[in-house]
DNA sequence: AAAAAATAGTTTGAACGTCAAATAATTTGA
DNA sequence: TCAAATTATTTGACGTTCAAACTATTTTTT
């Protein structure tokens, strides 16, 4: 009852702070015209070959419109390049600029650096303990919901 | 390095699914006009006696501009009672109806019920580590910003 | 090959959430 | 008393989201 209440207390706390927090993180950094959401939109592009909208779209779990409106504010920023495909030319191929690279790196440098922060604390038996805690839990939530 | 990429990948996946699965049984609940930011307001007001604007908005750490705009709704809707003070009245006052009770209670529950449910998938060790992990993690976001 | 259907993206209109700044009403304090 | 502070609302702007209408292109059917 008592590490329910823990739990749920701290689950609570972290989900709505993480959000918030997380934003800080990414406006007090280099790159402050970025918002939460674009640097969602930056991770589900990545670094690697350019991505069509659709499969962004899917990834991201919106619509192609709405990835439309996100996409065009990041291209007139500087963080995405846009080009039409050759082979089909329905197609629109998205990818991160240079500029979009570094928030990407600087972004991904600050999760690290809070999973450290969690692990130093952490016995190499509790990691793994956790570590398949949480897949449990994933695993629990992506059966049940 | 090997168990960092796994507790990133899992956290970030399990924060982002968890705040769907919250939107979802909202609105799939009896009150299905509420969004979650809704709830969040209903939270902060919670079922105690009537709190005033700049009180509940420095709770949510939105303006009280943002937080008149969720009221107007939340009266309309009728799950928020909305008064002036009358030993100031300046101040507005706040509480939940009876439906802005009911509302809360069955949030509630449903926080409990899932909190259970994970509970039950892990073993006593993996709850013991999963709270020490999630107070760390809090830890780290209060300190760091 | 022409017509129909499917696919990929964009645009539009509406709703919500947020902030900063301007405003209005009231209370406090010098 | 009257200037300053406090409390809340309004306004204007921007960001996020969706569904539905639309455009352009490719694929399939007839």
């Amino acid at each position: 009852m008592d590490i329910n209440n823990t739990l749920n207390e701290v689950l609570v706390k972290l989900f709505r702070n993480i959000n918030t927090i997380e934003e800080k993180a990414v406006r007090e950094g280099e790159h402050r015209d970025i918002t939460m959401n674009d640097m969602h939109v930056m991770e589900a592009i990545g670094l690697e070959t350019a991505k069509n909208m659709t499969s962004v779209a899917r990834t991201l779990e919106v619509t192609t419109g709405t990835l439309t409106i996100a996409v065009n504010s990041l291209v007139k920023k500087g963080y995405v390049d846009r080009s039409r495909s050759e082979e089909d030319r329905r197609v629109v191929l998205i990818s991160l600029s240079e500029k979009g690279r570094k928030a990407f790196l600087a972004h991904r440098k600050f999760h690290e650096d809070m999973i450290d922060a969690v692990v130093a604390e952490l016995t190499e038996e509790e990691q793994r303990v956790l570590e398949k805690a949480l897949i449990k839990l994933h695993a629990f939530f992506r059966e049940t919901y």
